[in-house]
DNA sequence: CAATACCAAGCAAGCGCTTGGTTGACAATA
DNA sequence: TATTGTCAACCAAGCGCTTGCTTGGTATTG
């Protein structure tokens, strides 16, 4: 079921097809976004699509597996190192952010928008993928509040924490008064006790 | 423009409509809910629906309208004597929670998942709205920053609020460990200094 | 010469919406 | 009181268009 990652692929047909969906998908939503547009952005016509994916549903499907992927190394990356429970906090807020903002991949935010688009088989595929990635926030919670860094259960905090940074999406300008970086403080600050 | 209020309205049939098109909108999103969809819910053919509305989108787009009124009409009424910036907010904050889940009108969260799905006409009718809606906690939050029981940017705290609150209406469950006024002051603590 | 990537053309289904006509409740008229 | 007119609410049918997807064929490449 789990295919090659071709995302990043520069060169690779299916990672354009992917890239370009991605960006669609997140300014249109995927329901409004047809085959057509995706085609017609990448250059080729729209029944060319359907070499290389099934039907356009997986390319959503497929689009939001290397996401997941990519996200967790760009996390593992930067946990390195790192030990301090509140650091470890800092490093997964920040990279969600950059991946909300294009920083990752392109359209982490599909994730969650884009959710009921699935296929119901689709959709338990990619809910295993998911569900490791939040584990990785609780065990983080978990350990912090062990450390006496937090009042909220770490679940509840987990839920605050990404309603908070996907709410960016809406309304953070990289030439506004913040930084990715300082929001993932003041996110940090506000959930972490002093 | 501005049409009459009939979302409540149990005898209106276009009270009936837009009680329906709220529910089906929230479950599937506008782009996957047909008009056939509403017209068979409620119970008469799809022409039948146009007879009430111009096109789709104008349902959508009352619906928006009347579910901000509502809520403001909530708020008002809760804010009576509350005199201290804290408890405003705590009234702010529990009337938004109730309005995403549907306990003041149906559908709140469609007002921030939809917002693309308007045309630029009614989104400009609609943003007024929603303008004066958020005026009303920036204003809140400004007085409680100048009473000293705020440290972040009132804007900044608005959005974290916003999108923590929005987010509830993914994971919470009425039957689950939290009821909304637990939410409300979980919330209402995060964002205010002890 | 085999595989890959694409084109050209179009099908079947579903979409929002229109049209012309019917129904039943209610008020005005005689 | 019986008749007529009005109007909102709805039906029946289907139009024109867009959708995701299919099919059969053609270049290009190693």
């Amino acid at each position: 079921m789990t295919s090659d990652r071709v995302l990043e692929n520069q060169q690779s047909a299916k990672g354009r097809v992917l890239r370009v969906a991605a960006s669609l998908f997140r300014e249109r939503g995927f329901a409004r976004t047809t085959v057509r547009d995706i085609a017609a952005e990448v250059g080729i016509l729209s029944g060319s699509l359907f070499h290389h994916f099934p039907n356009k549903e997986s390319i959503l499907a497929q689009l939001m597996e290397e996401l997941i992927l990519l996200v967790e190394d760009a996390m593992e990356r930067q946990l390195a190192g790192k030990r301090e429970p509140r650091d470890r906090l800092r490093v997964l807020v920040a990279c969600e952010l950059q991946a909300i903002h294009g920083e990752i991949g392109t359209g982490f935010s599909i994730l969650v928008t884009e959710w009921r688009s699935l296929s119901p088989a689709s959709q338990a595929h990619i809910l295993a993928l998911r569900d490791r990635y939040e584990q990785r926030w609780l065990d983080c919670l978990k350990n912090l509040k062990a450390a006496g860094g937090l009042s909220a259960e770490p679940s509840l905090a987990r839920h605050f924490i990404r309603g908070a940074a996907m709410e960016t999406w809406h309304w953070y300008k990289p030439d506004g008064p913040f930084t990715l970086a300082s929001l993932a403080d003041q996110l940090v600050d506000l959930v972490v006790h002093p």
